[in-house]
DNA sequence: TCAGGATTGACAATCATTCTCATCTGGAAT
DNA sequence: ATTCCAGATGAGAATGATTGTCAATCCTGA
């Protein structure tokens, strides 16, 4: 076969890592580095090489399973989302604790503004920082 | 003169290589990396050492000189804005054209959900990139 | 003019991420 | 169940941006 639209991805084989990974990812609800991740992996007994951390996190988050976005020191950070909607996040920068939050509204201007200007094939990154209550 | 709001920082000294360096921001238009920074510099007869760019540009950072923000592949690019007031990028990303935008609905809907959330001391990213007219 | 702290530059050191490549493994075919 | 092979893995080297170190140098105020 070979769909149309979303044909996405050559073949994807499961793998023991790749199922120990998204286990871990699945557990918490922040957002966590890869380095991060490949510690609890360890400490869970789980032995998978960084490396492959590096390689599934990339994999899964270009098929949309998961999110990224960048610390302010560059880090790239993931986390696996209750929904593969498209939605923005509100973050603790204290603990790391994480909202799901949309905006349609936000989109609609995002838009809307990128179109005023001629530019096309349009994408978007917000993020929201502050610091939740428990702080 | 002196501002009265954003009075802020340490003394702050005027340098051949500052000078240089802002000189060469205030020539384009679009989002460079510290390393491109350097190489203009270099190119342009400036001799600046590359830890003082990266210094550099981290002071006017924090001063709010320049806009910073980070590629997909993690590396900070900098950018001198026309205007020093709170604002986002339209960036194209073929060709690093850049729109300064700003949009108050936006601004609300990010504060309001901050609260909502009983998130306190909230900051926001928003860019947003495509191709333009020449692409 | 002088002193002292800010600034600089050359280069080492970090550190996250990617690359290499030999080995391993899932699974479709036989 | 056995074979075959491309995708997957792992250990470690390599890359590359950014930061740290520290002696030499440069403003600025007294």
């Amino acid at each position: 076969m070979s769909s149309s639209t979303t044909d996405s991805g050559p073949t994807r084989r499961p793998t023991r890592q790749r199922a120990a990974l998204a286990e871990v990812m699945a557990a918490t609800s922040e957002f966590l580095s890869a380095q991060d991740l490949h510690a609890k992996l360890q400490s869970r007994g789980d032995s998978v090489g960084l490396a492959t951390v590096y390689r599934n996190l990339q994999a899964m988050a270009s098929d949309g399973d998961v999110d990224v976005l960048r610390t302010d020191d560059g880090e790239a950070v993931y986390r696996s989302c209750g929904t593969a909607e498209h939605h923005h996040h509100l973050v603790c920068r204290e603990c790391g604790r994480t909202v799901e939050v949309d905006g349609p509204a936000v989109e609609k201007w995002a838009a809307e503004v990128a179109r005023a200007n001629g530019f096309t094939d349009v994408t978007h990154t917000i993020e929201i920082f502050g610091t939740c209550t428990s702080h």
